[in-house]
DNA sequence: AGTCGCGCTGAATCCTGGTTCATTTCTAGC
DNA sequence: GCTAGAAATGAACCAGGATTCAGCGCGACT
């Protein structure tokens, strides 16, 4: 018995972990899923290519990580900008406006979720991922449906709707001239009005809404 | 000169061709672009795999022509459904529904459309077709809006957010419930009226524009 | 019928990228 | 320092799928 696995050994192991999955998110961010390659990603983690095996069986399992990553990190960012607001119907607004904004400014997470993998069994979680964004959403309008806030309706198709609206309108390249951080803003602020007017948020309440809500922080 | 191209033979040569592009978009509607795959489409268009070479140059070329074919496909179906409109407004509703039914009825071709793919040559002319739907509904917008019938309002990024809206409700697994032709149709006027109200028509109004939309025809 | 040129064939080739594994390097305990 | 076992390495291997090409056979003209 010569070698056992030691705090600072199981630390070192732990942090490689995250290194290979931070690579793999950021080539998938940068520069979409084909690109997620075993070797690039294992050059971008500073190590060899037969390593990430001893991490991810196999690269079905690594991009399946990666997905639920990306998706927990989005669902994260919405989270708080919902626990954050005053009220239900200014809660759903800032989720809105703050998945707007995140979209826009770097379209390349959320892309990573809308594209077909090609693996035909990550099918399903990615699906899963989506559906979580989606659900996100949906109990920000529960809550403004039962706080009397939002007209009585589907929450399903509802938040389907406004999820595949606010990700047309970031991805969109006509909308692709945005050059800085008050463009997005704007555009944002813009995809938002729709996505409350869609609800069925009068215009003038869905304008004051979505102006109050603060500045989505750059991380996380 | 003992061979020349006979009329019979460029017949012949045309059909062939359209036998493989057709081959190569039922392959991508029913199973995704992934499964365009050379010997897979000339099998399916009863030919050899050399032979699909004598028609596109490269794979690449055939999708490309399948992307064209597919947009072309969606926008041809739109437009009539426009043109059959009485009026401005209600050929925005016509438009709106026509697209959601077809995309939920048979999702598939969309699909391709949304689906990234793998070339980087592709890129563009996906983002185009793209374009060219959206442009579809952005061109119905604007003569709705001229005639006074709809909120003046910046139309592109509206089309995109009506697009991006029915997609996601066509593609939302949550409506993957649907059962007969009956329930399509309830689920995409149910969309509709989330677009319309989203380009701010009044729900009453809309509701009542959606109902007089004539059932799209399966074809074309 | 004979000949020519073209289109078709499909097995062989090439390429890309995931996966493996014999070898090397490192760590913990003696 | 020395040894046993774990982890890392990276070149070799393999599979899937695009592409090529030498040979075959048909249609068109004489």
């Amino acid at each position: 018995m010569a070698y056992r696995r030691t705090e600072r050994v199981l630390e070192r192991l732990a942090g490689r972990r995250e290194d290979i999955l931070r690579a793999a998110c950021e080539t998938a961010a940068e520069h979409g899923l084909a690109a997620v390659q075993i070797v690039a990603v294992a050059e971008r983690a500073g190590i060899a290519a037969g390593t990430v095996y001893r991490y991810f069986p196999t690269k079905a399992d690594l991009v399946a990580a990666l997905l639920k990553a990306i998706a927990e990190q989005e669902a994260g960012a919405i989270r708080s900008a919902v626990s954050a607001a005053p009220g239900p119907l200014s809660a759903l607004a800032a989720a809105i406006v703050t998945f707007a904004t995140r979209t826009m400014r770097r379209p390349g997470p959320v892309n990573v979720l809308l594209t077909e993998p090609v693996e035909r069994e990550l099918h399903g979680l990615r699906r899963d991922c989506r559906r979580a964004l989606v659900g996100e959403f949906e109990a920000a309008m529960r809550a403004a449906i039962a706080g009397g806030h939002l007209p009585d309706q589907e929450t399903g198709i509802g938040a389907a709707a406004v999820f595949g609206l606010l990700v047309e309108c970031a991805t969109d390249p006509l909308a692709s001239d945005r050059a800085g951080p008050a463009a997005y803003r704007q555009a944002a602020q813009e995809a938002a009005l729709l996505a409350l007017r869609a609800l069925g948020v009068g215009e003038a309440r869905a304008r004051g809404l979505i102006v109050q809500v603060p500045w989505p922080a750059e991380t996380a």
